[in-house]
DNA sequence: GGTAGCACTCTGGGTGTTAGAGTGCTAATT
DNA sequence: AATTAGCACTCTAACACCCAGAGTGCTACC
């Protein structure tokens, strides 16, 4: 009848069937889709598109009598081509924005209250990844003796984070030449990079000659401790029994691989660390992720940012069928607060 | 036939249906008990026990026809009277051991290493309650200026617990000021409990007169940040998902209840504070547990020590239908390592 | 007191049937 | 030519039903 754009109806109708699909948990029949447009094209109108949409991949059925079911490729698209940012409201952004400020807590606190309160909006699980070590700049390093063998380090970056263990270091060293070296230090990797760190104290051993070489040799030899300086980034984890509410969990199993991967992050990650390359919000769907595990689950990232400087990611995972708009917001609305508030503590 | 002391015989049997169920997870007919002591008694035999325990209500049926399964009551008597330790393998315990004594981990690790070999080794969540700050002793303190109004201040214990938090100060305070009051705060509270520390400082600020007084004042009012003092402990958290391998968890309304409980911890916190009081292996069975989400689960609590100093308190939660010889031993296990490990630290 | 036997009960799995939802195709309609 | 109505067909989910098996409680016997 009226002349519409062919392939504007087929994307339309694409877009029902995925948001169907996205609130209702069941596959999405004809009918259903024709009712949304309100009975202004049949449901026979639908099946013909439908049928172009599942040969073209986006769709499938479960089997010969069921509704549709979005395929990956069919998120993917909804997601590239059709889906309209869906801001968060004020309300939930006063939400972040309170849960990111409160003061006087510590850095644990921050990262654990960032990931709550993404799966607090999106009502997914909430991950955070905190701020890389290797970009992060060292402010000052301090040294308690525990015993004549070992002293407990403490290493602070300008963004507040606190390293600590405890390190051996040269038999018999006394509280002065303790203190002496960590004078030293403090003086001079002010400002440096931690990666850089290691690297530039050998390069000064090899220049440096007479007394001071042993020195600066035992100021070396506590930090040469490789796991110190694995500097490896932890990762932040909250709202499982949220992701548990949906009704893709109801099959334990997919659970347990959920709380498996949970358990075991570091293919998570990895992932973030991956991401947190290039700018702005990636969003991996189902079977793009080289993760068997989590093959019909999604994970949106984001980098996070100091002064510019992208220092760690953020992101939220559910099931495929996740609200995609609001959880795109909330991530990358959560990665400017989260920055903020960084920026404000350096 | 042999004369068997009759009530030896009925603890005997609630001792193989407790057994049998806890292995099995299936209700247990009198069959099976029967045949678990090589049939030297009969089926109709232990029926007629069976009866017997169960008017005691240490056992009931789910229906008529199912075998029997031990209640909370029953649990409680096969804790109390019949168990027999089960010690750990060698293998197991050197499995602990190394896994506290990676050297050079800060402190969070080590109480997540703990929390995880209680979970590897008893295939149930394992728990560990931080240190109590209260009771921690007083090492260290230092300031690291942020902006003109606040500083990074990082507060180090005995046994080597690092706390830190962005603290509000008197507008202006110079760096020089700042210094001298951490040197004066490490003289004075050397070797106090954290507990004491706040008392101690506002009884100080009533004595001193004079111009030392204002300089006491502002030290004061850095640390009487509400935050920064509430010294709560920490509880950590490892093995859901070895939990949700028990049958039990087939249901995932259960499992709900249970990722709601790690979420939000205070229930648990309570709990362990509670059982921190008094020495030695605490089991709560079931109902038992006045918090009612966790109707059917046991939790199994120890406190640990360092130098005779109950200090915190680790365990294990999983269904009431857990191996108690085997959780028992290595909570126990575990408690004494832990303890050992923190005062090595300290 | 212990045990064998038996009638009884309850569950869980398998089968058959049916209502309903949804499809694909074709023919009619606009 | 595009859209729609109609219809035959398919598959599922729910329900009823039945039956074997497991387990009990009771009674009579050793």
């Amino acid at each position: 009848m009226k002349h519409i754009d062919v392939e504007q109806r087929q994307k339309r109708i694409l877009a029902a069937i995925v948001e169907s699909y996205i609130d209702g948990a069941a596959p999405v029949g004809s009918r259903a889709v024709s009712q949304r447009f309100r009975w202004s094209m049949s449901p026979a109108t639908i099946r013909n598109v439908m049928a172009d949409l599942e040969e073209a991949g986006l769709i499938t059925h479960p089997h010969t009598s069921a509704g549709r079911v979005p395929t990956d490729k069919g998120y993917r698209f909804y997601v590239n081509s059709l889906l309209e940012p869906k801001h968060l409201t004020k309300e939930e952004e006063s939400i972040i924005v309170r849960m990111l400020n409160r003061k006087s807590e510590d850095f644990e606190s921050l990262m654990q209250n960032a990931s709550r309160a993404i799966s607090m909006i999106t009502n997914e699980a909430g991950i955070v990844l905190t701020p890389r070590l290797k970009k992060s700049i060292f402010k000052r390093i301090e040294f308690i003796p525990v015993d004549s063998s070992r002293a407990l380090t403490i290493l602070i970056t300008r963004s507040g984070i606190v390293k600590n263990a405890v390190l051996d270091m040269e038999e018999g060293l006394t509280k002065s030449e303790l203190f002496r070296i960590s004078e030293f230090l403090n003086q001079e990797l002010e400002g440096m990079f931690l990666g850089e760190i290691r690297n530039h104290l050998t390069r000064r051993l090899l220049e440096e000659r007479d007394s001071f070489y042993t020195f600066l040799k035992k100021a070396v030899s506590m930090l040469s401790n490789p796991n110190f300086f694995k500097m490896e980034e932890r990762l932040y984890f909250e709202g499982t029994s949220g992701l548990m509410s949906h009704p893709e969990f109801e099959d334990i199993k997919k659970a347990r691989v959920f709380l498996k991967l949970f358990e075991d992050k570091r293919d998570l990650v990895d992932l973030f660390n991956e991401d947190m390359e290039s700018d702005g919000i990636k969003v991996h769907i189902g079977k793009e992720n080289n993760c068997k595990h989590i093959q019909d689950c999604t994970i949106v990232t984001c980098n996070y940012q100091i002064n510019g400087r992208t220092i760690g990611a953020l992101g939220a995972i559910g099931p495929t069928r996740m609200e995609y708009g609001k959880v795109i917001s909330a991530v990358d609305y959560l990665s400017k607060v989260l920055g903020k508030v960084l920026e404000d503590l350096g």
